[in-house]
DNA sequence: AGCTCTATGTATAATTC
DNA sequence: TGAATTATACATAGAGC
């Protein structure tokens, strides 16, 4: 049969939710794909599932597909740099990077982008103190990786200045 | 007359191109919407406009606007510590955030989300090695965000100490 | 479980106001 | 401009593999 008119309320029955939930996954991410493509803006979707699987991110999933190839043919030296500190490495963030960078760079978006991001995690670290108890955890957490992250970037930094001082010629 | 099939690629006709994002942008947002309601799944699409305007985000504009309602009814003395060492304040963040606080604090997902973001902000600091120069200002400027933040935390983290000080008795 | 196949509900391109 | 209108393209609920 052809479809019925949807009631706006959660689907209770688990194999029903979660077909619905795959066929409007993948409608919405088309959508967030051309409208980027249409209107020339970066669009960025974020799904998360309940329970297990990863989010599903990215308005377009063969753009990503295409750029993680180009990433994957890069220089093995330089992919192994790309790589360094990362205990859990994720090929589409960073192809989804790449994408933004391939496309010309533009900066204030991407500062936009990043200000956006911090906007997140300070904005949750401020709201932590509402539940305090309930929120401990994951404010502490919060506090690890970015302490984690410092860590990676000074690590990052230092082997730069190291190659630097290896070779005669400024790098580019 | 109705609509023809649509051509992916830029719209080049500006007034065209703005018409298009504006009806699409509600579309994106009603499905986001739609699907969170549905499937139960927590959605957030963010839409950045080319140049001057603020990014679009949320899959309901109506469950911000309500939550930012009920943070504005916040006792005055706890509104100012939600801002607290926020330069560039953003009702629409915080309003997020307390939307997830009271559909009942998913843990494993804020957590996901968390790892999410520094996935973003990793993954651009390592491939900003890509193209050194081009991306300098905005590794820096990340480190500095990151920096100001830890700030912000453990500043947080001292007056909360020294609220602590001063009662008797452990807060709840 | 996930794919294909319609019938039908929705989104939206073009046009008017 | 932006809000309404209308004709059509597109998305997708339900059913069958």
């Amino acid at each position: 049969m052809g479809r019925r008119k949807v009631r706006l309320e959660l689907i209770t029955n688990d194999s029903v939710r979660k077909t619905t939930f795959r066929k409007r996954k993948g409608g919405l991410l088309k959508k967030a794909s051309e409208l980027k493509t249409l209107c020339g803006v970066d669009t960025c979707a974020i799904i998360y599932t309940a329970n297990d699987a990863e989010p599903h991110v990215w308005p377009s999933p063969e753009d990503a597909q295409r750029v993680l190839e180009r990433f994957q043919s890069l220089p093995s030296k330089k992919q192994g740099k790309h790589m360094l500190n990362h205990e859990d490495y994720r090929p589409k963030d960073v192809s989804m990077l790449e994408l933004k960078l391939e496309n010309g760079i533009k900066r204030n978006q991407d500062l936009e982008m990043e200000l956006l991001l911090l906007d997140h995690l300070s904005g949750k670290n401020v709201v932590d103190l509402i539940k305090d108890d309930e929120m401990k955890m994951l404010y502490q957490s919060v506090d690890d990786k970015i302490r984690d992250l410092t860590l990676q970037m000074a690590n990052l930094k230092a082997s730069e200045v190291e190659e630097d001082a290896h070779s005669t010629a400024p790098a580019n």
